[in-house]
Parts: structure tokens; sequence; C-alpha cells
DNA sequence: CAACATTCAATGTATAGACATATATTTGCA
DNA sequence: TGCAAATATATGTCTATACATTGAATGTTG
């Protein structure tokens, strides 16, 4: 569905610059709703599950508040607090660093591997039911795009 | 910057399919991080500016809470709270609709559309230049993956 | 080394999104 | 007509974002 019948839009946009920002939102929020809506039988949101996927990418190394915050989708989300909340369900570890005692070292508990592994097998699989529509092809062109667009 | 590098990614996405979403939700979050402070000053949020525009673009004609669900660009946030905020600051009046007693009609104030002549003109120069790098052609383009990826 | 600046994480306080549920109307049809 | 179903909105609760502030630990520099 086009954009404007999308949202319902009557007139034209003012530009395509315009137009790509609406998309651009529009069409994150309606990732944002399949993404909720997969791992909320698992227990955990987007946000929980993107740390998760950080600290499995880390390998054997732990990771910091400060990594996580960096590599996060969006880095104003409030590490701290999300690290909390997996930490009450027993996905991660927080350990002081003997280092640097300003610093926490966080690591994925075998727990939280273990649906980690079978919540992005899931997550995975749909990605490709939803996106059967583009070509690998046209999903590159999409990451340029949306590179470029960023400046 | 490529998405790879914007968030510390050492190791390949595994499809292009796969990276075209991060960068979604990461373009997403970058946009909303330039709204939201161009928004700071004048003291409404992006999705209260968003409900200011519906309202201008209704013309004479009222909207209900239902017609503003539909246009949102994210159709899970709250309508009714969103409205209650605007109310509070005198940017919008809320009528109970005669026709149909469960309906409110919201129209926006001569201070929300002053408001949002303002907002609006420095957005769209902002966002201009926010864009500088994208040409209207490319814009165009990225509009068309960007309809064809929510299939 | 002491004083000051910087860094890292946590927290307080707004706002908003996700979703279930409640409440008041209106509609539709037996 | 009467009553169940549908509709429109509001609200409760949990989660997360935005951003300022705090407090502890560490770096830096005179």
């Amino acid at each position: 569905m086009r954009i404007e019948e999308a949202i319902k839009q009557n007139k034209p946009f003012s530009s395509e610059f315009q137009k790509s920002i609406v998309n651009l939102v529009y069409t994150a929020s309606w990732w944002n709703q399949v993404a909720t809506r997969l791992l909320r039988p698992f227990g955990i949101s987007q946000e929980q599950y993107n740390i998760l996927r950080i600290l499995r990418g880390m390998g054997d190394q732990p990771a910091t508040i400060k990594t996580l915050t960096e590599r996060m989708l969006d880095n104003n989300s409030n590490a701290s607090r999300l690290v909390e909340k997996l930490k009450k369900k027993a996905l991660v570890e927080r350990l002081e660093c003997p280092m640097d005692r300003r610093r926490v070292d966080i690591t994925i508990t075998a727990k939280g591997l273990q649906l980690l592994d079978e919540t992005s097998k899931i997550m995975e699989s749909d990605m490709h039911k939803n996106f059967k529509h583009l070509t690998e092809a046209e999903a590159q062109q999409l990451n340029e795009l949306l590179d470029k667009m960023r400046g």
C-alpha cells in the first residue's frame, strides 16, 4: 500500500523529501508492531532482544553499559534500566569491573542464550516472510538510500 | 555513515534483508532525535505536532479521535491522551458531537494554528537541510522501496 | 599529591507506545 | 420494542524514550 493510502492523506506531499520522512516513520512503526508481536510470547521487548543480540555478538568478552549504549539502535534508550530488567529475568549477569570500578561488566547467561536462539530463529524466518516483496538487490538499494539519507 | 559503522557492527549481516530492517529502525531513530530536538523549544512532542497537522489538514471539518487514530503515523499511540495534552495547552478544542454523543469533535484553535505555522516552517527548512544528500529522484526511489517493503 | 575535570552508570521526571479493559452510546435485528 | 452486538472513547498498567541530574571512580595537571 502506498504511503498516501496508508495514512489516508488526500493532499499531495509538498515534496518527495517530506514524503520520505513520513514514509520512514510510518514504515518503522509498521515494523515495530510486527516485531513487538513476535517477541511478546517470549516475554521480552525489542530493546531487550537487541541487547541480548549485542551481548551474544561479544562472544566471551563482557560488555559495559557504555558499549551497549553505543551499539543499540536507539542510543537514547536507557541501557542501565534495560539491563536491570534482563537481570531480573536471569537472562544477563552484571559484575563490577575489577579494572575500573565505575564500569559494570555485563554478560549473557545460558538461559539468555537459549531464549535468544529460539527467538532469533523465529524473528529471522518472519523477517523473510515479511520481506518476500523485496529482492536482495532492492534491499541493498534501500540500504544505500537510507545510509545516504542520514548524510 | 554506513549502518555497520553507525552501530559498530563488526560481523557482516546475515542478509541484505536483515540489514534493511536494522537500517530502517536506526534511521527512524536518527530522524526521531532530529525532530524531537527541533520541536522541544515549542513545548510539543512529535506526536502532538502530528495531530496538529492532521487537524489543520481537515480545514473547517472537525476530526474525531477515530479519524486521528487512523491518520497518525503510529496508530497505536493514544490519540485520546494526546488530545488531552493539547487541550491543556489550549492548542485544540474538544466538543461532544451532537449527532453521535459517543464521538468527540476536535478542532485546532487559533493558538494551535499559529504554533503550527511557526514550527512547520522550521521543521520543513530543517528537513531540507537534513536531506541535501538525497536528490528528488532518490527520495522517490526510497519511497517506492519502503512502500514495497511493507508488502 | 591535591584540586578540578571527566567518565561511567544510575535515577528522577516528563512523554509516549502496547494492549487489555471499562463505559457510554448507537445499531441492528429477533 | 427490547436486547445483544458493535462502536467511540477513556483509562489502567507496563514498557520505553528524552533528558537533566547525581554520585562515585578515575584522569589530569599545576
